[in-house]
DNA sequence: CTGTATCCTTAAAGATACTG
DNA sequence: CAGTATCTTTAAGGATACAG
């Protein structure tokens, strides 16, 4: 699919994956440790710590008796949709307090993230638009013209 | 699970689900649309649709016969999750050039999604540090405890 | 047009036992 | 400790036909 977010998806787009890249954000580097945060069945783990090494999301150092999987920069760079998640989790799906929260290193609280233009203008879902971008191929240019069409309406 | 990722996986952790909601964002209304767009079968499209009225991401406006599924304030808060991860599929993911564009209503591209303290410091995946919230349970509270002692070895 | 109902096939997940 | 190999069960997805 010709589309940044079906190839994120792709990458990540699993219930397991992304939750194991969490884990390995707090630090967990163990396959032990993995599998007793997350209770996932040992076959699973492996699997999903393959083709997260096989991505290049995780980098399996130590020694091959005893791995540690740490995160890559392509995989440290999932923050920002993680955080994001977080926050709409802790915004709208959870009733009372954050269980978690994100901080830096002085133990301050994140902001919360905010698309912005330029300009530092904040835009939200009634303001941003979508566009065609120079890697569309000529079905992605079709959807967007009719849906201009579909508006002018 | 006291995640408010996981929480956010289980409104929206499956492929199908976050591809309808960016359809959404891009001002796709009607069940054909998205059925066009997505390639998707009808039965499948028909629950994840269900679902995310239920979950009160979409509400079913127009006519009983002919609606129209639009984002709530819960949908659209999800835009900073949704350009996080196109983001990060175009940077990672994505040979050449990005397919879609966010921008603003003028046609600028926004800027790259990033975590900030409240000085505004930059936080990036090794700096950032996590700790359990006030709504944390013993469980995750045990966990940091434990990872925190591993770091100290 | 917007679904619902069925059937079928495949894939994912869990449990468990075993190996280096 | 860190997996692999198998087996079984369940769920998800796709195709298609039908209905309001």
């Amino acid at each position: 699919m010709n589309c940044s977010l079906a190839r994120a998806l792709g990458a990540v787009g699993d219930w397991w994956t992304l939750l194991i890249v969490r884990d390995a954000m707090f630090g967990v580097k163990r396959f032990s440790d993995f599998q007793q945060s997350l209770g996932i069945a040992r076959n699973i783990l492996s699997a999903r710590l393959e083709r997260l090494v096989a991505a290049d999301i995780l980098s399996r150092q130590g020694t091959a008796a005893r791995p540690l999987y740490e995160l890559t920069a392509k995989g440290q760079a999932l923050l920002p949709a993680l955080v994001a998640l977080m926050q709409w989790g802790d915004a709208w799906e959870v009733n009372g307090a954050p269980p978690v929260l994100v901080t830096d290193a002085a133990g301050r609280k994140v902001k919360p993230l905010e698309v912005r233009s330029p300009s530092g203008a904040v835009i939200n879902g009634a303001t941003v638009q979508f566009s065609p971008g120079p890697g569309a191929d000529r079905r992605t240019r079709a959807f967007f013209k009719a849906l201009q069409a579909a508006k002018d309406d």
